[in-house]
DNA sequence: CGAATATCAGTGACACTGAAATTA
DNA sequence: CTAATTTCAGTGGCACTGATATTC
C-alpha cells in the first residue's frame, strides 16, 4: 500500500512524476491533429473569451507579453489565429480566432477528451472530485504564496 | 464547494494549472541556487544510482539519449558533473557526480523541501496521503497505458 | 509628461529525429 | 555482419529579459 504519512517533497516528486507522464499523453494525442498544449491552451482561452489583446491573452496564459507575440506569430503562420487592430486603442491588436482555428480546435476535442479520459478512468468518481478539491486547495495555496 | 461531478478533461484542466504553477515555484527556488528542475533531477538520480551510462540515465530521465548528451554538456560545462570511460566497455562512458554537483545537491535540498513545504502545508497530513495514493494510482494507469 | 501596448533582438533550457563513428 | 552506445547536425516548442516605437 502507500505511505500514510508521505513528506511534502514525496509527494511533490510523485505529482511532477505523474504531471510528466500525464502531459505526454496528453501532448502525443493533441501532436497528431498539429497542435500541442501550449497552442491548444491559447487556442481554447480566445475561443472562451473572444478576441483579445496580448497582454490580456499573456496574463490568461501565465506567460510574458513578449512570449505571446511568438507565440500568436506561430498560430498566425498557420492560420489559426489572427490580429487585427483594436478599433478602440490603436497601440493595441486583437487576437482573434479564425475559422481554421475554430475547427481544429473542435475537432481536436473529443480526442483529447478521449485521451484524459482513458488516464482518469482509474480513478473513481468520488476520487476524480477529490481530488479536484485537493487540487484546488493547492492552487489556491500556491497563488497566496507567491514564489 | 467544488463540483460533485467533475469530468475527466476538467480534472486533467486543474491537473496541469496546478502543476504549472509547482513547477514554476519549484523553479524559483532551485534557480536560486543555479540549477532547474531537470538539472536537479539528473543530478539527484546520478546521487542515488552511481555513475551511469547516458543510456541508462536516458531511461530514468523520459527522455532520449541525444538529449542526455546536452544535459550531461551542460553539467560538466559547469563542473557539476564528469565524463569518464567505462573500463568494461569501451564504447560507453560513464557518467560521474563531481564533489561539486553532490555539495550544490545538498545545499540545495533544504531550501527545495521548504518551498514544497509551504506549498503543501495547505493539505492536511492525510490529504498529502490520498493525494499521494491518487497519484500513484493515475501514474499507473498512464504507464498501463502507453499513448 | 508618465504609463501602457506590442514588438524587436538576443538568449536559454529542453526536447526531438536521423545519421555517423566506435566498439561489442 | 549485426547490435549497442554515444555523439554530431539540425530543428522545434516554449519561455525569459531588456530596449524600442507608438499611442493613450
Amino acid at each position: 500500500v502507500s505511505d500514510p504519512h508521505p513528506s511534502p517533497a514525496a509527494v511533490a516528486e510523485s505529482f511532477f512524476a505523474a504531471a510528466d507522464l500525464l502531459r505526454k499523453h496528453a501532448n502525443t494525442h493533441l501532436r497528431e491533429q498539429g497542435l500541442t498544449l501550449a497552442r491548444g491552451k491559447t487556442l481554447s482561452i480566445l475561443r472562451h473569451r473572444g478576441p483579445l489583446r496580448v497582454s490580456t491573452l499573456a496574463g490568461k496564459l501565465g506567460i510574458a507579453s513578449r512570449s505571446v507575440t511568438d507565440a500568436v506569430d506561430a498560430l498566425e503562420r498557420d492560420g489559426l489565429a489572427q490580429r487585427r487592430p483594436d478599433p478602440d486603442d490603436r497601440r493595441a491588436v486583437l487576437v482573434h480566432l479564425t475559422d481554421k482555428g475554430r475547427k481544429l480546435l473542435e475537432e481536436s476535442d473529443a480526442p483529447r477528451r478521449e485521451a484524459m479520459q482513458r488516464s482518469f478512468a482509474a480513478l473513481t468518481p468520488a476520487e476524480r472530485a477529490e481530488l479536484s478539491r485537493l487540487l484546488s486547495k493547492l492552487r489556491a495555496a500556491a497563488l497566496d504564496t507567491p514564489p
